[in-house]
This record gives C-alpha cells, sequence and structure tokens, in this order.
DNA sequence: TTTGTATAGTTAAACGTTTAATCATATATT
DNA sequence: AATATATGATTAAACGTTTAACTATACAAA
C-alpha cells in the first residue's frame, strides 16, 4: 500500500501549520475555528486535491472520540430476517455518515460476548443487538456503562433499556384468531424453546386466542431446541402431524421454522388448507410461490430499522438527556385466500 | 458512556511507565520487548484485571497503521448469495482475528466509489469486493495503489487481480448439456444485460453447449436490465413463456432471475417439466420445496470465502512478495429427477 | 499616543497506543 | 580492578488528527 498524504504533507508543501490545513479541509465557517486568507485557502484545497488528501478517519476518531461506527449483533446475519435488518440499518445509518460493523453470534452466549468486546475496543459509538438467551447480563452490563444501546427483536423486561420489537403478542393472537374464524379448531403452535420475551409472548398469544374462542382443551404448543439441526426440526414437525393426527392447523412462530415444517408438509403430501391450515413468519419468495400462496406475519422490518437507528443517533449525539425509549410495532397478517 | 481505563491510568496505579503496561499486556516474551520482573508483570495484569482494562483498538490501529479490518463490498447484503458469503467471509476473517465491514453497492458506480472511500479513509486493511459494472477504473485505481484487494463473484480480465469465482461457463454449458441430454431441444437463457465477464461467461456456456449439439437455430438469449423491478422481470419472463411459445426449457443465471421466473411460472400454470424444463441459479429453499424439487446449479460458497480471505490475509502479511492468485471454482449441477 | 479589534496565522498539547533508544544497577567474567 | 553482560526499567518520539491558547501585525478609533 502505499504511503497516504497527511495534513503534514499539505502543510509542508503550502508552508502553513497543519492546523490551517485542518481548519480550511474541515470547512470551517466564520467565526468558528482559525482564520486564513481565502487565497491560502484555495492554495490549501487545490494542494490537497493534488496530492489526493483523505482524512485518516482512524486518526480522526482517537482524536475526536467518536469513530462514526454502530455495532450489530445478530443471531445470524445469513438468516433472511436478519439479513433484511441489517440491509435497513446500514442504509439508514449511512444517512448519518456512520457506517455498521455487523457480527453474527449464533444464539451463542460466548460469541455474543466476544463480539461485544471486539467491537467496544473498536471504540463503535454504539450498539443495536438482537440479544441471545442467557445474555442478559451482558446487556446489563453494557446499559451500566452508559455503552449507548438498543435491543432489536427481543428484549429484557427486567431491563429498562431502549429497543424496537414486534409487538408479538398480537401477532399471534391475530394469527391464530383468524385461524378460528376460519373453522379451524384444534390449532398448534410451533416456537423455540427459550426464555426470551419474544417467544413467550408469541406462545401467549396464540394461547390467550385459543382461551377465549374457549378452546383450552385443544391448546398444543410445540417447543423445538434451538440448537436442533434443521432437519431435526422437520423431524419434531412430523411427530405432530403424522403421529398425532389429532390438529387441523399450525402457526410458526419464525422464519426458519415455518420453512421446515414446510419441507415436512411437502414430503408428506399434506395439503394446504384441506388437511392442515397454515401460518407462517415473515414471508419470503418460498411462501409466495407454494401451492398455495401461504398466509404469514410480516413484521415491519424497515421501521424496525429506521426506529433503531433513530434510537441510537438520539444516544450518540445528545449523550445526556437522551429518555428510554421502548417502541413496539405493530405486525400485519398477510392472508391468501388458500390458506389460513 | 463511562471513562475507559487507559495504559497511563494502569501505569499510574502501579508506579512504572506505560512502556512496561504496553510491553507486559502485549504478552511478550523472552528476548522481545521490554524486560519487566515477574512480580511487576503479575502486578500490572493484577490491576489491568481490576480496572477492566481494555485496549484502545482505534490508538493501536493508529500506531500500528493496520486496523485488522477488511471491507467488502457486494452489490445488496440482503441477497441470499451475497448474505451467505459475507457471513462464510465473516466467520472465516475472524479466525485471523479481523473483523469485515459490509457495505452493498447496489451494482451502482457511485455507491461503489463512495463505500471504497469510505472504508480506505477508515483505513481497511483490505479490501473483498464484487464488481459492479463500470468499476473497473476505482479497481484499477486500487490495484494501482497497492491496495490489498481481492474479487469475488466477477472479476475484469483486463486487469491482472487476484479474483475468486465460478468457473460460469462450465456451469452453464453443464446446465444446458444436462438439458440436451434428457430431451429438451428449444432452450432459451436468461440472463442480466451485463457486460460483466460472469454474465458473459454464463452466456457464452449456454452457446457452446448449444452449438455443440447442433442446436444453434433454437438459441434463445434474454438479456434483461438489472434495473428493471422485479415485477418487469416477471412481465419480460411472460413474454418468454407466453407469446413465444417456442421453447421447452429455460435457464436462469441468478437466484434473482430463477426465482422471478418461478413467480411466472407459477402464475401461468405452466408444470416443470411436463411443459418446461428448468434450471435454476443458487438454490434456495424455493428450489427445495417447489413441486417439483428443481435443478440447479450451486456454487461453492463456502469455499469461494474462504479462498478470498486466504489471499487477502496473504496480501496484508506478506505485502511485498504476493503473487498474483486467481482462482475458479468449479459449480455443482444439483439434478432434481423431476426436472431439468 | 494609546487602546481596541480584526485578520492571519503559529504552537503545543492531546487522543491511547507502540517501540527504539537510553539508562542504572547488579552480577559475572577476565 | 576493570570490563562485560544481564536485568529492569525510563524517556521520548511517533502514528495523523483536532483545538485551545497564544502571537504578531495592521488599521481604526479615542
Amino acid at each position: 500500500m502505499l504511503k497516504k498524504t497527511s495534513l503534514k504533507d499539505i502543510a509542508k508543501k503550502v508552508g502553513v501549520s497543519t492546523a490551517v490545513v485542518s481548519s480550511v479541509l474541515n470547512g470551517i465557517g466564520k467565526g468558528k475555528g482559525i482564520r486564513v486568507s481565502t487565497e491560502r485557502a484555495k492554495k490549501i484545497r487545490q494542494i490537497a486535491e493534488e496530492l489526493n488528501y483523505k482524512p485518516n478517519e482512524i486518526a480522526r476518531s482517537l482524536k475526536k472520540g467518536s469513530t462514526k461506527t454502530i455495532g450489530l449483533i445478530v443471531a445470524d446475519i445469513s438468516n433472511p430476517f436478519f439479513g433484511y435488518l441489517a440491509r435497513c440499518i446500514e442504509n439508514e445509518a449511512l444517512k448519518f455518515g456512520y457506517i455498521v460493523i455487523i457480527g453474527s453470534s449464533d444464539e451463542e452466549i460466548n460469541k455474543s460476548d466476544l463480539l461485544i468486546e471486539n467491537f467496544l475496543n473498536r471504540q463503535v459509538d454504539g450498539l443495536i443487538i438482537a440479544p441471545s438467551e442467557g445474555t442478559i447480563e451482558q446487556v446489563r452490563n453494557l446499559y451500566q456503562n452508559k455503552i449507548p444501546l438498543v435491543l432489536v427483536d427481543r428484549f429484557f423486561p427486567e431491563l429498562s433499556t431502549n429497543y424496537v420489537v414486534l409487538n408479538n403478542y398480537q401477532a399471534t393472537f391475530n394469527a391464530t384468531s383468524h385461524l378460528i374464524k376460519n373453522g379451524f379448531r384444534r390449532i398448534a403452535i410451533v416456537a423455540y424453546k427459550l426464555s426470551l420475551i419474544h417467544m413467550k409472548d408469541r406462545i401467549r398469544g396464540y394461547l390467550d386466542a385459543m382461551k377465549s374462542y374457549n378452546l383450552s382443551d385443544n391448546i398444543s404448543v410445540m417447543e423445538i431446541n434451538p440448537k436442533n439441526s434443521k432437519a431435526e426440526i422437520t423431524n419434531a414437525c412430523m411427530d405432530l402431524f403424522i403421529k398425532n393426527k389429532n390438529i387441523d392447523a399450525i402457526i410458526f412462530t419464525t422464519n426458519l421454522l415455518s420453512v421446515q415444517g414446510l419441507y415436512c408438509i411437502t414430503e408428506n403430501k399434506i395439503r394446504i388448507p384441506e388437511d392442515l391450515g397454515f401460518i407462517g413468519f415473515d414471508g419470503g419468495d418460498c411462501f409466495n410461490l407454494f401451492n398455495p400462496p401461504l398466509t404469514y406475519v410480516k413484521q415491519p422490518i424497515e421501521e424496525m430499522a429506521n426506529e433503531a437507528v433513530k434510537i441510537i443517533m438520539n444516544c450518540v449525539n445528545n449523550a445526556k438527556s437522551s429518555k428510554i425509549s421502548q417502541i413496539i410495532l405493530d405486525s400485519k397478517l398477510i392472508i391468501r385466500s388458500l390458506s389460513g
């Protein structure tokens, strides 16, 4: 890599101190900064151009104590939900001149810890985290150290942090109600076995809907170990569909679960909706291309990203005064005539 | 954000200079670095622990001239191909202690330019780029400035840079041959209208296969403007399938094109393979869940990521001697009994 | 003439590291 | 006794910025 030109190089060539060069190139207006004659300023800008000067953001960061970088930790960036969320956050942050560095925790406490530490050591100005199960202490620590922070997708009710999440309760309550209104009665729900509130709420929404329609006896919750491989998820669904035939509709509470469920449904030639009512999560081409197209819970991902960035920018800029923001966004049930 | 403890804080507390603290905490072994008595070292480590010292990587980067960061520029991180590629690169880079910052160019020259500049200003140690059409000058510039660089997915034959790409010619040659061997004759191919070599090669593979089976008269290439919306892609496919019925099989040359093609196929109730032979690109759940499961060209994404990281690490570490690496990986045709 | 103030800069420290050069003392070797 | 070597440190500069504090000159006003 060739040596880059620095302020010093320009200063030497023009015959001034680095201070004026810095001041000029930062475009400091009247009244503020160092005074420079217009011709000097012009000369400086010209030489900077000639030498192809580009500020070293690392040096700048060190001096200013701000890296214009935010760290994003998701479960897995190759998961379409997080991929799109990351993309939206990237876009929105760029509008503020911020760059985002992304890490995938794979829902592992250790990886999450390492990523947080790594990002912090790199002096990110703030963190956006979809926290994994068991990371409450990590998050509490960040909060206590007053690191600008916003949780997305999941949060800890015990902690009064910023967060932007789905109204998970409403999502499955509506989904379940929709199935019931369409004549389904023996409705099951498939979720991850997680203590995280978003999962608990999705289950709770289902339970309350079933109860409110006097279908308590038909409640059937299947909680799947998140460490299970995709194949194992499919097997678990098999139990539900094949061995335990006492079910006429099913709700999946994440995209991955939905898709793995579809594998099982397809393999066993189960027809939707004749044999089974179906509601999935998050949509995707699979759902649209399925025969018939599938009903699903659509999350407002762009909005989630935009709110998260807005909050973190607020934390970063008005470090002192910023109040806690806890935002709960509504999902939308995308209803396909033939399923659900 | 609370004030973080620095080397100076530890030095003051222990009563030594920052130099020894730095030396101790960097775990410099016998013979190298500063000599410190074992008890002093122990004390330093203990106080560092107590004060919860974490090195400021920004300061370190400035001093060492290396940020342990690589920049990755893809077309769109929310595209599953690039999402998974990014994930693999992230994983692999982390093994070397590197972090990756990702940017999406949206195939736009300007965005690509901005991202490159931004990443360079942030002093990334190297760049991995899936270059967009029209960015050859940007890439040439990087090369001339001796920025550690490796292209992925696409490359410029005019430029002798490092790259890791698919054997695109072989991919579509094999796909086309497979269709022909299965009795299809009037095979069309759908590609993006791009001057980029990877697209040209995918078309060339198809053309050569058709010619080598004496099917030159049946050649039908549809080049779609990449700026077109998804809906427009579907419309374009419509032309091919409906208006121009003179086709019995189709090859799509990217995942997005494949999926949009499937929308058209589904909407028009075209049956695969009775009405149309089908070969798509990159796979995905859609392909597996389709009825029938679809044949597709599988790219070795992990391998692509690993090779790219290996090369960039080599550039970064042996800055002087590193020879140019140009790696061409074979695809695999995933054959489903019923399609293609 | 002195004072005030506007203009056009310079100096030097600081951000938190790393590291080459130097220094002081104790012990071992000739 | 003089010299060499090992041990255990310190000092100071450097990475490339930013910025508060200061200086110097010119001109106008009192």
